[in-house]
RNA sequence: GGGCGGUUAGUUCAGUUGGUAGAACGCUUCGUUUACACCGAAGAGGCCAUAGGUUCGAGUCCUAUACCGCCCACCA
């Protein structure tokens, strides 16, 4: 049979990858004889390209489809992109840019125009790039969050929501994002420690005798501006005198109240609070329970506005040096003091987040999290590993409302309109799927939609069910819903997992999925997250065209153990790729030897025949254990333990020792059989990890299997009766025997085409037998003439003597070695050791060295006296067996 | 401030209900015997972070401590 010398990745993964998708493959439908099993793909965002991060989590997804499909499923595993509002957005304004436009001047429609043109022109980027990670995805199920289908159930589920009184608009303080222009949900802004300062401010309090003061404390002076009133802990007794006081607002001289709030912490800080509604939510908090009127100083993109006087354009940091260097001026300024804080910041563009007082619609969260709650409680929801359980209940029991509406234009616009007539009462607020004709309070035509869009998560919560057609009850629906697990990054747990499961329980009356499995973050070999902006990613496709996708696939998930982050740097892929070569060349072995008449054999019939060998029956009996567990480690998500067994079985058994064997039969039909099986039968166990390699190599064994791929082809039926443990034992002895006459040729330097003779003496009459049938073997792979075994047996002379097991080996070397010369080598390495020794230990007994030497030099000579004791030891031995 | 993870061979990491410590890479020595040097053989190398406790027995369970890392949090 024909196989190259060289394995060529590159060509095997697109003759195999178009030979799989022409087929249809990956292709699933409703199959009500077949179990569905169906796979939640943690969709991608449109501007990304692959990284590290996909390549792991879609190689784990990508390996339980291929697995359960070959075990029978009908398996779906739907593949699609989302839009990424915030981020898309900026892609495009930026390319505008490059041309000399922008997106305020080109307008609304054009605009999106232009993002679906990028979309149709680089969205799909990723999607190759997945194809080319070997996935399995049913391509032609692929979504897109702002398909037709995807965003109707967008505005199915608004609606809903609003109608339950789980939508409401409001002025809330929210994560602003002064550069992309947006507000931001609480997920959105990413808290980070910064080296700020917190300063002390003088206000002057009002009263006859003026000159009084008291010191506020704050991190962002530049909110004074907007500060309405000033608070105290109202059993802080270092303050009572303030009570009906008021406070000069220095530079802008407005009057603030006091107030007294026990939501002050009388400790930090001075014990005062300045109160700035407009731009802080504690703030905003104390300004309601007050009645305080919010002052809002800031433009959209935190420039200061008209109120505030002086500093009116100028960016808020800008503003925060004038507002000292004013207040220095007027002697109001205490000090600054170094001061660590959490600020948050856009997820997107890593702006600081500005705390905003505006207009917003919100999901009220807490109803929604019941159901959520119960099911991860109740346990028909797990997560592996189980710790994430704790992390996800704690966040759903303290979930805050989420803000829905972004201030940009990509996205899935809301579906609120409003009567201009009817201006600001309520009933100016129309919630409708279309553009109503006319207002149904007013009967007016005067009507327009909000101009905000959706968070890109408002539609990437639906995904489990809107990709299946929601809300129309499709079949698809129906059979392949709820699905089974969710693989992803712990990244994402709030922003998407936990609001999947919420929608699921609020419109398919149902959580989308039974298994979470969170795996852990890729870093580089520092430890430090890979990103773009670092500059330290290890990209995926470079990998694959370097060592090849089924090296990449197997190197990353052989290093990823459950949960644990991922540190990775390029040499790690050479596990895989050394793998795919050893395969590929044990494969080459087998096929060039395999003849086809010989191999057609009923496994089931074969263990009662005679002329199977020991190791024949051996390599069955590991090779079912291993794919055994090879599942059991798979289905409890250990997929590492799972790659690294059947790589173990492969390399260290199939390929060291059954080939090695395997080579004094290779005529003979029982090793015929043997090899092409359990070759054939490893290729599928391994497929789902290596599905490019095992596909080549399995379509250029003989073809009596049935299907046209490995990636239809059934997983192997568990043949209990070829596992058995007796059998394995019997080998490992003649494994233990024949390393040990390996390694008493290594340590007598006795040349390797020397024939040795060898006496074995064996306690158990069983043993005795086993090792005689067997000693074929022995002699060559440890390479010896002959072998006496024997329950009795004395000591030759002059003879390397080894025990492993209870079994006693002895290897004369009269003959083989020049004894008298070894033993003239061993006096002399003997000696030398020795002098050296002693060399040594007077060294570390002179009190000047040990004192005055360096520590490491010290330490270093003492290693090497111990070093030198437990070579001489040995040799020492050696030289007594002679 | 709360929560979580890590600390095991020179390095990077496994170690599933407690039972004589594993892999990969690197290192040393040998080897090109008709699959493979992206290879084979033999070997060296570990008070499993520290201190207590439970147990016949602890890398594994409990309690503290230290260091590294992550996540969450409206202390201005």
């Amino acid at each position: 049979m024909d196989i190259p010398t060289q394995y060529n990745p590159k060509e095997t993964e697109q003759k195999w990858y178009s030979y799989w998708e022409g087929k249809g493959y990956f292709h699933a439908e409703v199959s009500p004889d077949r179990k569905p099993y169906t796979i939640v793909i943690p969709p991608p965002n449109i501007t990304g390209i692959l990284h590290m991060g996909h390549a792991l989590n879609n190689t784990i997804q990508d390996i339980f489809v291929r697995y359960k499909r070959m075990r029978g499923f009908e398996v779906l595993w739907m593949p699609g992109t989302d839009h990424a509002g915030i981020a898309t957005q900026n892609v495009v304004e930026k390319r505008l840019k490059a041309k000399g436009k922008d997106r305020e001047t080109l307008g609304r429609e054009k605009f999106i125009k232009e993002v679906w043109k990028w979309r149709d022109e680089y969205g799909s980027a990723i999607i190759n790039q997945l194809k080319r990670l070997g996935c399995s995805c049913d391509w032609q199920r692929t979504r897109f969050t702002m398909d037709e289908g995807l965003s109707h159930a967008v505005v199915e589920v608004f609606i809903r929501l609003y109608r339950k009184g789980l939508i409401y608009r409001g002025n809330y303080i929210i994560n602003w994002c002064p550069r992309c222009r947006t507000a931001l949900s609480d997920e959105e802004a990413q808290h980070r420690d910064v080296d700020g300062m917190m300063y002390y401010i003088r206000y002057p309090i009002e009263t006859e005798k003026s000159m009084d003061h008291v010191v506020v404390a704050t991190t962002r002076p530049e909110t004074m501006l907007g500060d309405v009133a000033v608070c105290v802990n109202p059993k802080d007794t270092r303050y009572k005198h303030l009570k009906d006081k008021s406070i000069i607002l220095p530079i802008l001289n407005r009057k603030l109240k006091v107030i007294m709030d026990p939501k002050v912490d009388p400790k930090f800080g001075t014990g005062v609070l300045k109160v700035t509604p407009a731009h802080d939510p504690v703030d905003f908090e104390l300004g309601k329970s007050h009645n305080l009127e919010p002052v809002n100083v800031m433009n959209e993109d935190a420039t200061i506005n008209e109120l505030g006087g002086d500093f009116e354009g100028m960016d808020r940091f800008e503003a925060r040096e004038a507002i000292i260097d004013a207040l220095k001026e007027r002697g109001l300024f205490v000090k600054a003091e170094p001061h660590k804080h959490a600020v948050g910041h856009c997820y997107r563009c890593h702006t600081m987040v500005e705390p905003r007082l505006s207009r917003q619609w919100f999901v009220k969260m807490a109803p929604l999290a019941k159901p959520a709650l119960r099911a991860v409680k109740d346990g028909r929801l797990k997560f592996y590993p189980g710790r994430w359980t704790k992390v996800y209940t704690n966040w759903m029991e303290n979930i805050r409302d989420w803000c829905i509406s972004r201030q940009i234009w990509w996205g899935h616009r809301i579906p609120v309109y409003y009567c201009k007539e009817c201006g600001e009462k309520p009933e100016a607020v129309i919630v409708a799927k279309v553009k109503p004709e006319r207002c149904p309070h007013c009967g007016s035509g005067d009507i327009e939609q909000d101009s905000d869009v959706l968070d890109t998560w408002f539609s990437s919560w639906l995904w489990p069910f809107s990709t299946l057609g929601w809300p129309k009850k499709t079949k698809e629906l129906e059979y392949f819903y709820p699905t089974d697990a969710l693989v992803t990054a712990q990244e994402i747990i709030f922003f998407w997992v936990a609001r999947m499961i919420m929608s699921g329980a609020e419109f398919m009356n149902e959580i989308p999925f039974r298994d979470v499995y969170i795996h852990g973050t890729v870093r580089d070999d520092t430890g430090t997250k890979m990103s773009k902006s670092l500059g330290n990613i290890i990209d995926p496709i470079e990998i694959i065209n370097r060592f090849g996708t089924d090296a990449l696939r197997f190197s990353i998930i052989s290093i990823t153990a459950q949960g644990q982050d991922v540190f990775l740097s390029p040499q790690k892929f050479e596990i895989g790729r050394n793998f795919a070569n050893k395969l590929w060349n044990a494969s080459r072995l087998v096929l060039m030897n395999l003849k086809e008449g010989l191999i057609k054999r009923d496994l089931c019939q074969m263990v009662k025949d005679p002329a199977l060998t020991l190791a024949d029956r051996w390599i069955l009996s590991r090779f079912y254990q291993a794919s055994e567990d090879f599942a059991k480690s798979l289905e409890s998500y250990r997929i590492n333990d799972a790659a690294n067994r059947i790589y173990e079985f492969i390399w260290h058994e199939f390929c060291d020792w059954y080939l090695e064997m395997a080579k004094l039969t290779m005529d003979e039909a029982h090793t015929q059989v043997t090899l092409y099986k359990v070759l054939e039968k490893s290729l599928r166990v391994l497929h789902p990890v290596m599905p490019f390699i095992t596909e080549d190599i399995w379509q250029r064994l003989p073809r009596e299997h049935g299907t046209d791929s490995i990636m239809i082809s059934k997983w192997p039926h568990m043949q209990k009766q070829f596992v058995s443990k007796e059998i394995d034992s019997e080998m490992e002895i003649l494994i233990n025997i024949i390393q040990a006459i390996r390694n008493i040729r290594a340590t007598w330097r006795i040349e390797p085409k020397k024939e040795l003779s060898v006496f074995i003496k064996v306690k158990k009459k069983a043993t005795l037998t086993s090792i005689n049938t067997n000693n074929v073997y022995i002699k060559r792979l440890a390479r010896t003439g002959d072998i006496e075994a024997r329950t009795a047996i004395n000591r030759p002379k002059h003879a390397a003597y080894a025990v492993r097991a209870g079994i006693e080996i002895f290897v004369p070397l009269e003959g083989v070695i020049d004894i008298e010369k070894e033993k003239e080598r061993l006096k002399g390495k003997i000696a030398g050791l020795a002098s050296e020794f002693k060399h040594a230990e007077s060294k570390l007994k002179n009190k000047n060295f040990i004192s005055k030497a360096p520590k490491e030099v010290v330490q270093k000579a003492r290693d090497r006296l111990e070093f030198i004791k437990a070579e001489i030891n040995p040799l020492k031995k050696n030289l007594k067996l002679l």
